[in-house]
DNA sequence: ACTGGACTCTCCTATTATGGTAAGGTTTAA
DNA sequence: TTAAACCTTACCATAATAGGAGAGTCCAGT
């Protein structure tokens, strides 16, 4: 293996993304099959780390797997229109809004019923009143 | 089967929950057998009904079926103390705020890639060059 | 040259909560 | 009586990640 060629383990150090990962991207095909050593060692070129780097950070934005997928080719067309990207992205945001509004309601009730639990030694909670009201 | 019993079918109705659902839950242990006609269909009091009410509240509230299985226990225990209950309750809240937090990150993040995107038939993104960014 | 430890391979299992389907038995209303 | 609408169990699937078992490979130190 030359030097810019690193096994599955290196490959994961350098691209935050866990070797395990790795071959489940290759399984559902999200990356393709890489070279393999006589061995049957799979190797990675620095290509395919910023690949699986650039993975990682659509992760850490919350994107599916379905959306970096569609991120990914964007990304490996040179010919791509941005308003293609950027839909992707609106729609991301929009989710991540729905659900963070949805949590915030939760969150809400949830205070409003603590608030008035006096998280005592009794037994009387209006927070399992509120779970057990109709 | 006399007025205060119904069948799966109803009770799921009555209660919020999927009658799929419920069978799910008394697999799990989450809610005790319930009684059986001759021919072996379910049978659930009103007590039960209630009981899937319970259930469906919390988790509408989002807390996760662990944490329902201690409220079931603390509401169905007459000597319970509120401090327990309002434990679960301040952990769940913790854990939807941090939840929330990361993902109102996550968002402005977006939002800030997302804006300076022309969004047009131009190939060039700032979208995809942050998440290609090391 | 040998050996042990670190690495890799594939395959299987689990997680969380929910939905679907299939094949078969039961109840109910017309 | 029969057809629709229900119920039963037993599977499989989802999304993304982690863990382990058992077997093979690579490398560094002896």
């Amino acid at each position: 293996m030359d030097t810019t060629s690193t096994n599955i383990g290196s490959a994961a150090q350098a691209s935050g993304v866990s070797a395990k990962m790795i071959r489940h991207y290759e399984a559902i095909g999200l990356i393709a099959k890489p070279a393999r050593t006589f061995s049957g060692y799979r190797t990675y070129s620095e290509r395919d780390v910023h690949t699986l780097r650039f993975i990682k950070q659509a992760r850490n934005l919350g994107f599916s797997m379905k959306q970096i997928s569609v991120l990914l080719s964007l990304w490996q067309n040179r010919t791509r229109p941005s308003r293609e990207v950027k839909s992707v992205a609106l729609q991301h945001i929009q989710e991540l809004d729905e659900k963070i509004r949805e949590m915030q309601a939760m969150k809400a009730t949830l205070e409003r019923l603590a608030r008035h639990c006096h998280g005592d030694e009794r037994p009387d909670c209006p927070i399992l009143d509120g779970l057990a009201a109709p």
